[in-house]
DNA sequence: ATCCTGATTTTTTTT
DNA sequence: AAATCAGGAT
């Protein structure tokens, strides 16, 4: 090799990088397994492998597939990229499985038999065709929900069975009846020339499977392929994987498959950070990648570069009551530091108060709060917590939770962009026909739809010509025929290929819809006016920086259904941002709140009843080592859940974590006079982290900003949030003394012992669960629930 | 066809 | 507690 002219370059990307991650980046070609521990400097490593790639002319940018697991953690690395080599990115695949897919079958759609225009369903409409396709196969709407069986038929399209293939391997009639659903469900997203989330990967597959010119083609653009997070890859994904580079174990059934490639393969990944099972992310895939490629060279990233001593320690303690895993030992420099903050508190509005103090407090000695997160398991625990920083007047951010373009207005806005591009497109028609009002009601609209079906036309064609539909009333008729005639207007837009932000405003005005809205008068429409002119805006930015050539429409709408969590602005503000812990996989901040680390919450009840304690135990770890400095991990005693009051016991993993890492907070634990929030050492945190900024979301991250002017900060009593009657009182006497003497455990009841609840009343008792748990039906309104027998008012009578 | 109301359900986590 | 849904009244 020639003496490279990129040489001090080289020099530059390399420096500053550890022995591990050297050898990461420079790795040549041929299989290669980064295990990277949380905060070992992953992103760095990717992004100086793609960097180092190009520089030393292993791949141009375009021969490079790079894979991340959000479009936003895609952004951010093309950025770093881009500062690193100087120059554009352009033509790097730098995106996320679906975004790659779905760009693969614009491309390579008529081959399977859908045309370039075919429309992508998000979720909710996969879920809505589901629920049609249940009433058509007769399934009891009461016994299983929509939701249930897309999770079935999801489930099975990633691991590659189609219908036919699924209802062979099934047996039990439940199984049977998915089946049955999801055969109507193919035919459907087949003939309305749609495709939900888990298509864009399957289908993708069959097109490499089915096309080998095709397959080898791809195979040979992308010589090399990254994939980050491959932890959480699923089985399609990794079997597009093995289609693209070669390799790999055989498939699931069915002879072994030996794609010759160039087996130039980097993934990167953590097994311990593993938190996406329930969405059929495959844990093997990591694990067994050593088998898959034996002569895979394997990297372990264990320096952690963000945490103290302290928070490592107690991630590793928690992750160490895990079984199987790949043995890693993270280690820090970065000193002990501030011990963990444990804190029990009476009910989830005593736990928002705190956490909210302390920010302020935090505020007040100098932090900024784009340094601090607020972290919880499901997304409806976000509301007290707002409620109560709305009321002390701190600006935050909500990432993920109810999105953008899940809002109505947004949706059926999106959806008349759909059905002008695709007229096949039964859902977004079903959507926008009667929004707003027009007189045509469920009964018109079947019409329509099984007429479109029965000749077999798309319902753009039978809609056109709504004289032709039996049964179709005369007021029905005269209404469609209108709402058609602006269709076909629009429809003429398109095809001159307008920019999307003028079509946009055209629908949206011709479609009568804003005007809808406005005669509505009220606050809410107003705002949803408002979000629907920050959809123009998008458009007009996607016009912007779009191609004048054509498909624009195609364009915007692909990538509009791809973008999970969109809009603007979050850095840089002064936000306190809140989130789900799953949403926080990949981020970091100095100062890391977890709350409602109570049994039942966090571990979350229902992932216990799937034996996913596993799964929770990874995403605990994920949080907590989410922090950098300070960790603080809070608990409720009484939680609000379904507006009921539940009582709950602290999550065991807090008694996972060795008491000397924390403040003594666990109940139980009892006070160990120090006071609360104060180190033992007492001495000064880092000011900063080594290298590594203090980074919050970068700018692409949708953000939910709500800083408003409440009428008061809070009162100085403390009462707390109302309803302070007597058998709260009652409730937190039991508490306390749950905390002191022994209260009742579970395993004194007996089945079928007779109790009386303060709240409840009489009941008896059901079940004795582990966890301290029992079940207990009311004589009062036959329900049944589960209790905390230490902590709920229950006694024997 | 639309509106109203009471009943039921919802809270895992997301590309 | 809030949101969605079904069924019935208008």
């Amino acid at each position: 090799m020639t003496a490279n002219p990129h040489a001090e370059h080289l020099q530059e990307l390399l420096e500053g990088l550890n022995e591990p991650q050297r050898e990461a980046v420079t790795h040549g070609e041929g299989p290669l397994l980064i295990l990277a521990g949380a905060g070992s400097g992953k992103t760095r490593v990717l992004t100086h492998r793609l960097a180092f790639l190009v520089y030393t002319d292993q791949a141009q940018a375009g021969e490079i597939l790079a894979i991340t697991f959000t479009n936003k953690a895609a952004g951010e690395m093309r950025s770093r990229v881009e500062r690193l080599l100087g120059r554009s990115t352009r033509g790097m695949w730098l995106m996320t499985f679906h975004a790659a897919c779905a760009r693969i079958l614009r491309a390579e759609a008529p081959r399977l038999g859908y045309t370039r225009q075919f429309t992508i369903y998000d979720q909710a409409d996969a879920r809505r065709l589901t629920k049609r396709c249940m009433d058509e196969v007769g399934v009891d709407p009461k016994r299983y929900t929509p939701a249930a069986i897309h999770n079935q038929i999801s489930s099975a399209k990633n691991r590659l069975l189609d219908a036919e293939s699924y209802g062979q391997q099934v047996g039990a009639p439940f199984e049977e009846m998915v089946a049955e659903v999801y055969r109507l469900y193919e035919r459907d997203l087949l003939r309305m020339n749609a495709m939900d989330f888990d298509d864009l990967l399957l289908r993708t597959v069959n097109l490499l499977e089915l096309f080998g010119a095709v397959r080898e083609s791809y195979s040979a653009t992308f010589r090399h392929v990254l994939v980050d997070e491959y932890q959480d890859t699923n089985h399609a994904q990794y079997r597009l994987l093995q289609l693209l580079v070669g390799g790999g174990r055989a498939p699931a059934r069915g002879e072994p498959v030996h794609t010759p490639g160039h087996r130039n393969l980097a993934v990167v990944g953590d097994d311990a950070q593993s938190i996406y099972g329930f969405r059929n992310a495959d844990i093997r895939n990591i694990l067994d990648f050593q088998d898959d490629f034996p002569d895979a060279r394997v990297v372990k990233l264990e320096q952690n570069y963000r945490s103290t001593e302290t928070i490592l320690s107690a991630a590793n303690a928690v992750i160490a009551n895990n079984r199987g895993g790949i043995a890693k030992r993270l280690w820090s420099e970065l000193g002990a530091g501030e011990p963990i903050r444990v804190q029990a508190l009476d009910d989830e509005h005593a736990e928002a108060r705190f956490v909210v103090g302390e920010i302020e407090r935090l505020v007040e000695e100098g932090a900024s709060r784009t340094e601090i997160a607020v972290l919880y398991r499901t997304n409806a625990m976000s509301r007290v917590l707002e409620d109560t920083l709305v009321r002390r007047e701190i600006a935050y951010q909500v990432i993920g939770g109810t999105k953008f373009y899940e809002r109505a207005e947004i949706k059926d806005a999106i959806a008349y962009l759909s059905w002008l591009a695709n007229p096949f497109d039964v859902v977004s028609f079903t959507r926008i026909v009667n929004s707003p009002r027009r007189g045509i009601g469920q009964t018109s609209l079947s019409r329509i739809v099984s007429h479109s079906a029965t000749v077999g036309v798309s319902v753009w064609e039978a809609a056109a010509e709504p004289e032709q539909i039996p049964g179709l009333g005369a007021a029905a008729v005269k209404a469609l025929r209108r709402f058609m005639g602006t269709m076909e207007e629009l429809r003429e837009h398109v095809e001159q290929n307008i920019p999307v932000g003028d079509l946009l405003e055209a629908v949206l005005a011709q479609a009568g819809y804003v005007e809808a809205l406005e005669a509505e008068r009220t606050i809410e429409a107003q705002g949803r006016v408002e979000n629907l002119q920050q959809l123009v805006e998008v458009a007009r930015e996607f016009d912007a920086g779009a191609d004048a050539e054509a498909d624009t429409l195609d364009l915007f709408l692909q990538q509009v259904a791809l973008i999970a969590d969109a809009d603007t602005r979050s850095d840089d503000e002064g936000l306190v941002t809140l989130m789900t812990l799953h949403n926080a996989k990949g981020l970091e901040y100095p100062t890391v709140f977890i709350t409602g680390c109570e049994d039942g919450v966090f571990p979350h009840s229902r992932a216990l009843d799937e034996g996913g304690l596993e799964e929770e135990r990874r995403l605990f770890y994920v949080g907590v080592t989410r922090a950098m400095r300070q960790l603080y991990l809070t608990y409720a005693r009484r939680r609000a859940i379904f507006g009921a009051q539940a009582y709950g016991l602290p999550s065991r993993f807090l008694s996972e974590i060795p008491a000397e890492l924390t403040d003594g907070g666990v109940d139980g634990g009892g006070l160990d006079g120090r006071p609360a929030g104060v180190g033992i050492d007492g001495r000064p945190l880092p000011a900063s982290v080594d290298g590594y900024p203090i980074s919050a979301r970068d700018s692409r991250v949708r953000a939910r900003v709500r800083a408003r002017t409440p009428p008061f900060a809070n009162t100085s009593s403390s009462r707390g949030g109302g309803g302070d009657n007597g058998w709260a009182a009652a409730a937190r006497a039991s508490a306390e003394r749950g905390g002191a003497g022994p209260g009742l455990p579970a395993e004194s009841f007996r089945l079928g012992e007779d109790v009386l609840h303060a709240a409840f009343g009489e009941g008896v008792v059901t079940g004795v669960e582990p966890g301290g748990v029992i079940v207990v039906r009311f004589a009062g309104d036959g329900s049944e629930r589960k209790l905390m027998a230490e902590y709920a008012p229950v006694s024997r009578r």
